[in-house]
DNA sequence: TTTAATCCCGAGTAAAACAGTATGGATTGG
DNA sequence: CCAATCCATACTGTTTTACTCGGGATTAAA
């Protein structure tokens, strides 16, 4: 029942862009610094990112990455589906095309499961790079 | 995001000795059979569940397995944790010792996993054997 | 125009997890 | 006794994971 370390150092880089939003290109060193990734492993979760248009990059010197869209229209959802594939904990109830189970419909244990992919849906896609800001700002102010 | 067959197989086969529940014990034979799953891989899925006294083996012919408990208390979670270990999207937030992150409090991204896992324990956790068997009642006259 | 900072791309890889198989032993009802 | 069971351990092929490595393309700044 785990996320692989994509899904986990990905949703970290996407939030550390956010918190940086507006300040322009982010070069992945600092990411990969800050949130203590390998950086040539966040390369290539980035390149996943970037492919799906949830960030855009700059090339060359004082390049780096921004966020494609403002953190306020960034889920936490799209950022796991697409490092991580849709969300299903088990095939059967695969939020895209279900693949197909013989018993389908007979299947109790299916909708169980379904159950899971829904409250987790739910909680991801409720979640935007915003809110996360957010909390962290309440955070450091709880601390103070 | 995805459980191993274990989870999958062993609800599987727990929702099957949770509908003959009281009819004594069911043999792995039966069990495989009706679920479609390979008996010596069950074999090994049910030696958890064993040890983790969910059910009770009957040895020798005429033996079989029996829920350890009624159906009503027994909760999916139960099964799952047994099989897959504790409830946890990431490490960080495993549902036994949160595995030290340096970072801890100040880890935003933190909180987005520990309301997924809050999310998926609810569900789990909600619902017991005997509530599926319910749900399945009820789709067969439906059906009907 | 050079150089250094970046992003970009594809290959390779060691270790672990997964999903079983295989083999044989122990127990017990008929 | 024997056939139907459970029990235990070891083995195996495949896939996934979590990287590393090496180099190429682009561009701002000196």
């Amino acid at each position: 029942m785990r996320l692989s370390t994509r899904g986990h150092y990905g949703l970290k880089a996407m939030f550390y862009l956010a918190t940086r939003y507006g300040a322009g290109p982010i070069p992945l060193k600092n990411v990969a610094e800050m949130q203590n990734i390998s950086e040539h492993y966040l390369e290539q979760l980035i390149a996943m990112l970037r492919k799906a248009q949830l960030v855009k990059s700059v090339r060359g010197a004082q390049g780096g990455y921004i966020l494609a869209r403002s953190p306020e229209e960034i889920r936490v959802g799209e950022i796991i589906r697409v490092l991580e594939g849709p969300i299903a904990p088990v095939e059967c109830v695969s939020e895209l095309k279900t693949a197909e189970c013989d018993q389908a419909d007979f299947c109790i244990t299916r909708t169980v499961w379904e159950r899971v992919r829904d409250s987790i849906v739910q909680v991801l896609d409720s979640i935007s790079l915003a809110d996360m800001c957010r909390d962290e700002e309440k955070n450091r102010q709880c601390k103070e």
